[in-house]
Parts: C-alpha cells; sequence; structure tokens
DNA sequence: CGTCTCCTTGACGTTCATCAAGTATTGTGG
DNA sequence: CCACAATACTTGATGAACGTCAAGGAGACG
C-alpha cells in the first residue's frame, strides 16, 4: 500500500518532476515557453492505451504518474515488451524518424502523461537551444538502455535477469526520490517473463528463491526488498 | 572479390552517399553549411578503433566505405556486438548524452568516415532546422533497430537468427545501390555469433545447413546468395 | 460467490552450449 | 614468396539451462 507517485495536473513550473524533466540547462524562461506546447492530458485508466503501432506520430509523452508499458503484439510471437515507464520518463521518442508510432504503449496503472506536440517543439528549436538538446540527450540514453538490456538477454542466467530487472526499479525510484525499499509493481510475472525472455514458470521459480534466500518479496504487486546488497550482487556478478 | 565499395574523399556534394546522408529535406545550401563542419579523416586500417567506450566524446561520424563494429568488452562476458555500420549509417549518436563514448568502435575492413563535430553541428541547428530533424532521425532509428534486433534475440531460433542476419545485410546493400547477391563480409563467425547471441558452431552449422539447401554460401568473406526468397522466408516465417 | 486469470510446483523435453579434435585459412617473419 | 604459427572454421558427442506441459491453488473482478 505504498503511495508512491506524484498525482494531479500540475504546471511545469510546479511540477514534482521538473528537476527530471529538465535536469540541467533549462532556465525559468524557457520553461514558461515549453508550458505553452504541454498538454496535460486526464488521467489514463488501468489498461487504457496511450498510442498504438501504426497511429499517426504526433507527440512524445512524458509520464508524470503511473507506469506505461511499451510492446508489440505478433501474430507469430505474442507479445514482446520493449520497456516499462515510470513517473520521469519520456515515452514515444522512438516514433520521431516515422510519421506512426511502430509500438503499442499502455498504462499498467492509472497514469498520467503530459503531452508534448513534435510541431510546435520544433518551433521552440530556435528558442530555446537547450530544449533540443534535452531531446537529443532523451534519445540518446533509450539507445543506451536498449543495448544495456540485449546484453543482459545475451549473457546473463535467469536469475540475475530477474534480480537485474527489480534492481533497476530500486535505482529508478531512488534516484527519484520515491519509496525504494517496497514499492508497488503492477506488473504481471508473465509481463517481466516477457521482457526478460523468460517464462512465467521460470521467473516464478527465481522469485520463490530470492524470497527464501530473504533478499525480497513480491506479493500482491508489492515488491518489499530486504537485503539491497545481495540483491545487486545478483544483479551484476556472475552466478 | 566483389567491389563495392565508394572510395575516396568526395566532398558532401559529390559523395556518392549524398542520398543517405541527407534523404530529403536538405537543400544545396544546407548541405553547403554542413560540409564546412564535416571533416573527412584519412582511412582506418583494418583493425583501428574508431574511438574507445571511455574517449570523450566529441562528434559522430558518417560511415562512407568500409564496415564499422560497435561493440562493448567486459571482464565477465567477454565481447558483446551491438552492430556492423555499413557505408551510409551514421556511428556514434548514442554517445550524446554523455560526455563520453559507451561502446567500442572498431573497422573491420579498411574504412572511410566523415567526423561530425556536434558542437559545430549545434550552431548550425538554427540556420538548418531540417540538419537537426535528421539527426533525430537517424537516433530514432537507432531506437528501433535496437528493439527490433532485441526481439529477434527473443522469439526467434538459431537458423532464423542467422537467416534475418544475412537477409538484412542483402537488404542494407540493396537499398544503397551495392551488389546484393554477391557482396564481401568481413565478419568473423564468432562476432556474428556474438551479435546473434549464438556460438560459432552453431553458427557453423546452420551456415552448413543453409548451404546444403542451396540458399547461399558465405566462404573466405565472399557472401553469395542462390535463393533470395528462401532466404527471406527463412528471416521471417517461424521454423 | 463464482469464474477467470494468474501463480506455483513438479516431471519431462529440446535447443543450443560446451567440450574436443581435426582441418582450413590467415597472418607473419625470414 | 615461403614456412610455420596462430587463429578461424567444421563436425561430432555430450550436457545443462530453461522451456513445455500439466494440474492444483490463490487472487482478482464482476
Amino acid at each position: 500500500m505504498t503511495e508512491n507517485l506524484p498525482k494531479g495536473n500540475a504546471s511545469c513550473s510546479q511540477c514534482a518532476l521538473q528537476k527530471i524533466c529538465f535536469p540541467k540547462g533549462l532556465y525559468r524562461a524557457d520553461i514558461q515557453l515549453l508550458e505553452e506546447i504541454v498538454d496535460r492530458k486526464p488521467s489514463l485508466a488501468k489498461g487504457e492505451m496511450l498510442f498504438r503501432a501504426g497511429d499517426p506520430f504526433s507527440a512524445v509523452f512524458a509520464v508524470k504518474a503511473g507506469l506505461i508499458k511499451v510492446y508489440t503484439e505478433s501474430e507469430a510471437d505474442g507479445e514482446v515488451i520493449h520497456g516499462f515507464y515510470l513517473p520521469g520518463d519520456v515515452v514515444g521518442v522512438d516514433a520521431l524518424a516515422h510519421n506512426r508510432y511502430l509500438f503499442n504503449a499502455i498504462a499498467l496503472d492509472v497514469s498520467n502523461v503530459c503531452s508534448i506536440d513534435l510541431t510546435q517543439m520544433h518551433s521552440l528549436t530556435s528558442k530555446v537551444p537547450n530544449l533540443n538538446m534535452h531531446l537529443l540527450n532523451i534519445m540518446s540514453n533509450e539507445i543506451v538502455e536498449g543495448r544495456l538490456h540485449s546484453e543482459l538477454l545475451s549473457k546473463k542466467s535467469a536469475e540475475q535477469r530477474v534480480a537485474n530487472f527489480l534492481w533497476s526499479m530500486v535505482v529508478r525510484f531512488r534516484d527519484r526520490g520515491y519509496h525504494y525499499k517496497e514499492f508497488r509493481l503492477n506488473i504481471l510475472h508473465k509481463e517481466m517473463a516477457s521482457y526478460l525472455n523468460l517464462t512465467p514458470e521460470t521467473v516464478s521459480r527465481v522469485l520463490t528463491k530470492l524470497s527464501k534466500q530473504g533478499v525480497m518479496t513480491w506479493k500482491k504487486k508489492e515488491v518489499e526488498v530486504f537485503d539491497m546488497e545481495l540483491l545487486q550482487s545478483l544483479a551484476n556478478s556472475p552466478c
């Protein structure tokens, strides 16, 4: 029952995520300009789609609250999950080169997002160069994350993958200033398995083991970490 | 012995890759501006590093000729290969968010690259908005490619992975106007295996099978494709 | 309160990794 | 240009990690 995530529809200059959205190099005046093109959408219900593969591209979305899953659905291979996006993350930058979104994005929990229209943003580029730089940073990070994830899938055991996933959630919550020893994670084993290229059965077995070792528990969508150090070492080191 | 790749140090406005580097929206005047910040480097010898993980970031590189491998080297897991870059590709955009390159890039063949200094490029952003858009496109594509690659690793069999890799090379050469039924590919089985999360032994077995089926051969770094359709269907379809 | 989905646990199977040994190819120094 | 060493490739035999199949129990949702 951790209440962990910001709510509401604050303006950018009041938003608790400001430090994340604008990590550096954006000044008060810049933010006010940006504010004019940011559209604060109504809450997304759990299970509501943010966009679908094939939808015409118009905007990227900054997550303010909740949890967004990005995935593809294919006849042959079922669902493939490419990422989970927390408050402070930006979703949809991959669609920039194309006129359409190539992936699906769905809210796994009640979520709030700001939409940032790219056409309007481009018109700001010349006035606020740092804004453009910030977008480049986000995309560059997305590329790096993707590669690290490939590395995880390629080189790590089932146990390491699960530990790594949990540890990365801990770090992300911690760095954003939320509770990180216990937090809500509305993700199915099936979904985590897909993201980690495992089966739900394997995930279950690993979680049982981690629980028996006293590292952490994950019951009813609530994660609780007991041994941070051990979790971290399981996440990084071999066997 | 296919002579397949452009050589030399043409200016942007004369470069054979112009259509690739500037797919659309860049006008003659824009290109001349860009030209001033493009630095045409001397050839890279086979085995020469373009940059190393940890090097300070300064520029991205457009590949004009040859073949560049991007990879990480780790104590625990050995070499992990993230991509092979052909003429017309751009290397190093992932480093934009950081002050350093996070991956290694090495020439697998004699190669030519243009380096594009990012600081200088930023100063052009306001004058040439399309140039910035082009950079965003390249990065967005890189994100998408990464996800498709993850999907390949997650969902496809060894045979499909190998077929898919070869097919993607065929497509890339074809779309850039090079020979694509036979071409030089100076990549070790070991490297391909790493990229596809397989072992050299498995790669060898699959290639032997493809050869026996009359699909293609790959001998002494020369690839020859006999049955495009079959290769394509092996690359895409299940089993 | 009942149904449906999710999770758990066990038994078994498969794909691909590992180990090993021999052959071919590439690179190097003379 | 040759000789030889080092590296890469091939092929077979064996094994292991994780997937698949199955069945029972718990949780979620109407």
